[in-house]
DNA sequence: CGGCCTCCCATTAATGGGAGGCCGGTGCGTTAAT
């Protein structure tokens, strides 16, 4: 930023706020929405984490505008895809948008390509679910896209391992439309989240621009319980006491049923909202709560993608979050309009169990092995996912998912139409064992987030601090307006003394422990630095300790240089 | 891993306790049955 630019960033800049102005009607542009947008109509790959309501969307709505071909926008929810559709400017010189989906009928599928061919739509929204069709890439790669936009990009992360696997196959749906440049788009992302977008997606040198995390209106709290109906409790005298209105989020769907239950019987509009509700019955809840008719919502983690409201006055957690990247998130949905807010996580150890449970699932070693064997087979004619989900018999997401772990493990390939190579070198048995170990650093590293969110749950220090840090923000104690800082004073919950040894492992610095190989520092609370080992997870290390011996762990290189 | 439900048993007949088993979160797309 600054202002000093070359001629063709100034050339660009102006034709950016000058369409801005006349297509969409904003008069200003943020410097980080700007500088994105030049990076996007530079052609150059980009990685934007911004706040949701700054104008994220802008950064590929502007720049799509001018570019030479249409923009694929792959969204993860059929709703929001609506909802970005519906928010675009309409009128002359507008861009037009239209969603793929499942929703349309054949006919209207046709309509919808054909209004892409004749350049009328100039944005073209997808889940990753589309792009693993051949019809849809190759229709796709016929429109001579000019750029490729993953919007809500921390699914990649947070889903594409199990859930929905597709969304580790976007690279290859980017290489055979043609390699346009791609823009990934969060809201939330720590530094760990945002290496594998960049690396799933297949990024070549991003532009990486990250705003501030911190949001300081919003007050933390965690409140640690024992006994399970007195948290329960707590959590609904702390709904019925807040302004509303709010959130709560629970861990289960009968927790949601509960709870909002109980906040029901004390005369308030609650309404619990999970995956399991009709549809209909979902965008009742949702509508009647953006439109102020609900005081609080009682959800599982299905609610809040596209909840774009600003007055929400708390988000209370009544179990603990899986991650704090899933927290943050979460959180973030309260004090948009930047009045107070209130976060509080009502905790529990026993909760670790639960999320554990969730971050443990991996593929079967017998899953592993059939479709090692079946991609084996077809080694002289290589099959497609369609191929090999009939030779197993298993579901459309397991045989994804399988071969996903198979290509990470280096044992297949896939190939410009879709097919997937076996590793010449690598026999069926040997691919399923690499696979296997593949899957098990995955879960390391799920639980080792369970235990990062565990220890946000039971820091001592400032809450803000310990968050921000988890972000790759540095924030000086106290921030008084956590419950730590409240109850040790200013003083007291000003940011330690760093340890002595502090120094020798500096935030962002590569490292090697001789256990749990290479990894990088993430953060330093007095005597202790976190450490996210690339297999290991997350793991909090003594500063003593390792003064102690002093070969356990050592320094490969410092943030910013190359190793 | 913990919570919750069911079942069974004991026993001043209607509840209480313990053991065992099962369930637990996110969405797309497709398809079969009305």
């Amino acid at each position: 930023m600054g202002g000093k630019g070359s001629p063709g960033e100034e050339r660009r800049a102006a034709r950016l706020r000058r369409t801005a102005a006349e297509v969409f009607g904003w008069d200003s542009l943020l410097p980080h929405q700007l500088q994105a947008m030049e990076a996007v109509l530079a052609g150059r790959d980009t990685l934007v984490v911004m706040p949701t309501g700054s104008g994220k969307s802008a950064v590929y709505q502007v720049p799509g505008t001018l570019l030479p071909g249409p923009v694929v926008v792959v969204s993860p929810l059929l709703a929001l895809q609506r909802d970005q559709i519906a928010g675009l400017p309409e009128g002359e010189g507008a861009p037009g948008a239209v969603a793929l989906n499942s929703d349309l009928t054949a006919g209207q599928t046709e309509d919808a390509w054909e209004a892409v061919r004749r350049g009328d739509a100039r944005f073209l929204y997808l889940s990753p679910e589309q792009l693993a069709k051949d019809e849809v890439v190759e229709r796709l790669a016929a429109a001579r896209p000019a750029l490729f936009v993953v919007d809500e990009a921390q699914c990649v992360s947070s889903w594409g391992h199990d859930f929905r696997p597709d969304y580790l196959r976007l690279e290859q749906a980017v290489r055979r439309v043609g390699r346009p440049a791609v823009l990934a788009l969060t809201a939330t992302a720590a530094p760990p989240v945002r290496k594998e977008i960049v690396e799933r997606l297949g990024m070549d040198r991003p532009r990486v621009t990250v705003a501030g995390f911190d949001r300081p209106n919003i007050r933390l709290e965690v409140r640690r319980f024992l006994d399970e109906d007195e948290r329960r409790r707590a959590v609904v005298e702390r709904a019925a006491a807040e302004p509303k209105p709010g959130i709560v989020y629970a861990a289960t769907r009968k927790d949601t049923e509960h709870v909002a239950g109980e906040l029901a019987g004390l005369g308030l509009a609650a309404e619990a909202y999970h995956a399991g509700l009709r549809a209909a019955e979902r965008s009742r809840i949702h509508d009647a709560f953006l439109a102020g008719r609900t005081d609080v919502v009682v959800a599982t983690s299905a609610f809040g993608m596209g909840i774009d409201k600003e007055d929400v006055r708390f988000v209370l957690h009544a179990s603990l979050p899986g991650s704090l990247d899933a927290y943050y998130q979460e959180i973030g949905r309260c004090g948009r309009d930047g009045q107070p807010a209130l976060a509080v996580l009502h905790y529990r150890p026993e909760d670790t169990g639960m999320q554990t449970y969730f971050a443990g699932r991996a593929p079967a070693r017998d899953t592993l092995a059939e479709v090692a064997d079946a991609v084996h087979d077809h080694r002289a004619d290589p099959a497609g996912l369609d191929r090999l989900r009939q030779d197993t018999g298993l579901s459309r997401n397991r045989v994804t998912a399988a071969v996903n772990l198979l290509e990470e493990a280096g044992a297949v390939a896939t190939g410009e139409e879709g097919e997937v190579r076996p590793d010449a070198g690598t026999p069926p048995a040997t691919a399923t064992d690499r696979a296997e170990e593949a899957a098990e650093a995955h879960r390391r590293t799920d639980r080792s987030r369970v235990a990062m969110a565990r220890a946000y749950a039971e820091t001592t220090g400032c809450r803000r601090r310990f968050l921000l840090g988890y972000f790759g923000e540095e924030y000086e104690a106290p921030c008084d307006a956590c419950d730590t800082c409240d109850a040790r004073g200013p003083e007291a919950a000003a940011t330690p003394d760093a340890h002595p040894a502090a120094s020798a492992y500096p935030v962002g610095a590569r490292v090697r422990h001789g256990e749990w190989g290479d990894g990088t520092v993430l953060s330093e609370e007095g005597d202790r630095i976190t450490v996210l080992f690339d297999r290991a997870g997350y793991r909090t290390l003594s500063l003593a300790a390792l003064a102690d011996r002093d070969d356990l762990l050592t320094v490969r290189s410092r943030e910013g240089e190359d190793e």
